[in-house]
DNA sequence: GTCTATACAAAGATAGAC
DNA sequence: GTCTATCTTTGTATAGAC
């Protein structure tokens, strides 16, 4: 039943980092977590730094992952939408935890720097998939006022961050509803 | 032409926050940056969770000061909303720092139950005073397709902030821009 | 109000046995 | 692959002199 311990460390770490940053946990509460011994985990992360770049690359290949489910699974680009923001909202699990992009993003100066590249990868992706998908909401006119589907995307990652934010602020993930309820107006009824 | 050492704390502590997070310094570096001994700093700030304290309050009122002038220069709601959006994006520093909030937040864990209790309050008067800014402009029809204040109020901090991240993540202020784009261009012109 | 000196715990990391 | 043991540095904080 018990997963490899590589999986179960970067399970802990990444839930370590989405509720308290990169410099709010150490290999001690790592070990603590997972049930070994701190020195263990230098076996498979050598160093915190070696780390967080498993975090990120694991985080951007299950998020394409994601991605290419919402895909296969809603036909229409407002379903596609709704889902991606119910994806950041459920992330969110009630307010304690961010993305794990933004959590990094913020303790930047603590990390090396690929994964100053990594992140900015993972932003790319993102609002490549969401450029198109406001492009075919244009064109179905499922979304509704898409003026420019790049300038859409690059707006809304922002928004889904803050949102994230914000709802974290105040533990309260009412508020990334409110902060979303703009944008899903847009989106054509069921 | 020395300020006192407690204003000379408090804002290389908060050049710190808003740039490597709560987390992210010490002491030694604010002693070091201020030219004192760490000790030193014990006599202004007994702990680090009294600095946090100390540090949020500061902000809430300059913000609030800040927030004032605008009101005070700015005649029309258009100008308002682009003024306090301007705000955001001075407060950058070209993609080194965040909005002091902003960062705490995602400490949470590591601060004081009182800091909780600012940033709501901090944030609660922003969105206040947005509100009555949407308002505004909904009357004058200076700001185009306002159907609720409150809820456009509620949308636009977590944008505002989101913006300030993703433009962060990227240390590229043009980022900022980019995500705010769309909300600029419901501005009536000048 | 600032200093030196120090306490004490926790951090990231390594060596080498099993 | 995990352990014990240890190193070194850094963190927050205190005591007491000046």
């Amino acid at each position: 039943m018990q997963q490899d311990t590589r999986t179960a460390l970067l399970d802990s770490a990444e839930r370590a980092v989405r509720t308290r940053g990169f410099d709010g946990f150490s290999y001690a509460d790592l070990a603590n977590d997972v049930g070994i011994r701190k020195a263990s985990i230098h076996h498979h992360f050598p160093t915190k730094a070696a780390l967080s770049v498993a975090l990120m690359k694991r985080y951007h290949e299950e998020f394409s992952l994601a991605l290419a489910r919402i895909d296969a699974t809603s036909s229409s680009a407002n379903l596609r939408l709704a889902a991606v923001i119910e994806h950041y909202k459920t992330a969110l699990h009630g307010g304690k935890t961010l993305c794990l992009c933004v959590s990094l993003s913020t303790s930047l100066e603590s990390l090396p720097p690929e994964v100053s590249i990594q992140i900015s990868q993972f932003r790319a992706m993102i609002i490549e998939w969401l450029a198109k998908v406001f492009e075919d909401g244009a064109k179905q006119d499922t979304i509704r006022s898409v003026q420019n589907p790049s300038a859409e995307a690059t707006a809304m990652l922002p928004l889904l961050e803050g949102a994230q934010l914000a709802a974290r602020a105040q533990q309260d993930s009412g508020i990334f509803d409110a902060a979303v309820q703009l944008l899903k107006l847009r989106l054509a009824g069921p």
